[in-house]
DNA sequence: CTTGATTTTTGGAGTCACTCCGACTTTACT
DNA sequence: AGTAAAGTCGGAGTGACTCCAAAAATCAAG
C-alpha cells in the first residue's frame, strides 16, 4: 500500500523552544528573537491587509530579511500564526500536575494559570485567535494541531486511570474532554477576552461532567450573561 | 478590521445533489456521473502512487478531461477525496427523525441505517477513509468540514431543549456528542470496518452520557471484543 | 588577528495548485 | 436550423514551497 509515503510528512511543526523559554545556546536563542520577530512582522501585516492578501514576500520584506529565510523559520505560511511561544509552558505545566490530582482539577489549574500568563500580550494571543476562526486554512490546521493536546490528555487519562491509551472508551472521553476545552477556547477569542477563559473551561467541564445532558430551557438563569 | 476579507471565504464545497440521489434534471444527474467518475480515478491513482505524488494533471488524464475542467467539478484537490455522495442522503436521514424523540437514539438509529447502506461500496469508503488520517491536509480539512455536522447537531439539541442555539452550554454539548462520533468513525476506518460502525457510536455515546467518567481498569469485561 | 570550519542567508530555477479569461463546442429549446 | 445557455478547454498568470549552490556572517583555534 502505497499510502506510507502518502503524506511527505508535514515536516515538523516549528521546534518548540525546548526549555521553558530561557534554554538552549546563545545561537538559539538568537533564532527564537528573529522567528518572534518575524512573526509580529507577519500578523501585523496579516491584520492590516488579511492573511490570504498578504504575501511571504511582503512579510519577509517587512521582517528584512529574504523570502528564503523566511521558510528557514516557519515550514509554512500557517505556521506564522499557529507558532505560540507559550506552548512549551503550557505543556510543562500541565506534565507536572502531581499524579494523584483528578484530571479536571489539574485542566481547570493550569487553565487559570495560563490565563493568569496570558493577561500580558493578550492583545495579540486574541488577535491570533481571531484568524483562527475566520482563515479556512488556519482553522483546518488548528483543528489538527489540536490533536496534540488530545494526546496530552489521553495520556494523562490513561495513568490516572490505568487504563491503556488504546482503549477506546478511554480515547473517547479524551477527546471529548478536548472538545469541551476547545469550544471554551473558542468562546473566549470570540469574545475577545470579555468572559475570563478559566470561567469558561469550567463551564465547558461541567457539561461534560453531567454528560452533556441539558434539562429545559434553563432562559431564567442568565449566568455570565453579558450584552448579546 | 480587514478580517472580513481575511479569508477568500472558501467557495462553497462540492454542490450536494439536493435530492436524496435522484433529484435535479437530466443535465445535472450527468455532472454527477461525472464528478464520480473523476472521484474514481483520482482515488485509484491516489492509492497507487500517494496523494501528494499525483498532480492534477494526472487525474485529469486518467479521467479523460483536461486539468481545467476537474476546477470545475472539484474546487480543490482535496474536494476529491472530501466527497461524499452519501452526504446529503445523511442529513436528510437525521433532519427527519421525529421530533420528541432523544438526540442519542436518533444519532444511532441514523448511524446504523448508514452503516447498512455504506455496505454496497464499503472498500471504497474505508479507503477514502485512510486517507483522512494519514495525508495531513486531508486530515485538516475533514476536521474542520466537521464543524457542518456539529451545527446539525446544535440544532437538533436546540429544537429538544428549547435553549437557543447560541447558549453556551449547548454548544458544548454538540460538539463534546460530535466529538464522540468522530472518535467512532475513526476507530472504524482505522480497524478497517473490523468493528461495525453502529457498535462503536454506541460505545462512544456510552461514554459521553456516562460524563466520561471511566473508573479503574475495566480489563475484565471484554464487550464487544473481536480479535485483535 | 588570521584562517578555516560551520552555520545562516540568499538568489535562482523549478514544480504544482489554483485563478482568470477568452475562444470554442456541445446541448437544450423554439 | 438557429440561438442562447452551459460546459470544455488552453494559455498566461500568481503565489507557496522545494532544491541547490554560491555568498556572507559566526565561531574556534592558533
Amino acid at each position: 500500500m502505497a499510502l506510507a509515503k502518502a503524506s511527505k510528512q508535514r515536516r515538523p511543526t516549528v521546534p518548540l523552544p525546548s526549555g521553558g523559554g530561557q534554554r538552549g545556546g546563545l545561537r538559539e536563542r538568537k533564532k527564537q528573537k528573529t522567528r518572534e520577530s518575524i512573526q509580529r512582522a507577519a500578523l501585523r501585516l496579516f491584520e492590516k491587509q488579511g492573511y490570504e492578501e498578504t504575501t511571504i514576500e511582503q512579510v519577509a520584506a517587512a521582517a528584512e530579511i529574504s523570502p528564503s529565510t523566511f521558510f528557514n523559520y516557519f515550514p509554512t505560511k500557517e505556521d506564522v500564526v499557529l507558532y505560540d511561544a507559550y506552548d512549551p509552558v503550557a505543556i510543562r505545566m500541565f506534565l507536572e500536575r502531581p499524579k494523584g490530582e483528578p484530571l479536571e482539577v489539574g485542566l481547570r489549574e493550569v487553565l487559570k494559570n495560563l490565563a493568569a500568563l496570558f493577561e500580558r500580550d493578550e492583545r495579540m494571543i486574541l488577535a491570533r485567535g481571531r484568524f483562527f476562526f475566520e482563515v479556512p486554512a488556519l482553522r483546518a490546521r488548528l483543528w489538527d494541531e489540536l490533536e496534540g493536546a488530545q494526546l496530552l490528555i489521553l495520556e494523562m487519562l490513561a495513568k490516572r486511570t490505568g487504563r491503556s491509551p488504546d482503549d477506546f472508551e478511554l480515547r473517547v472521553a479524551a477527546r471529548v474532554v478536548t472538545a469541551a476545552i476547545l469550544e471554551a477556547s473558542k468562546e473566549w477569542m470570540q469574545s475577545n477576552g470579555r468572559h475570563g477563559l478559566a470561567d469558561l473551561a469550567n463551564r465547558a467541564l461541567a457539561v461534560v461532567a453531567s454528560g452533556a445532558r441539558l434539562q429545559a430551557p434553563t432562559r431564567a438563569k442568565p449566568r455570565t450573561r453579558r450584552r448579546s
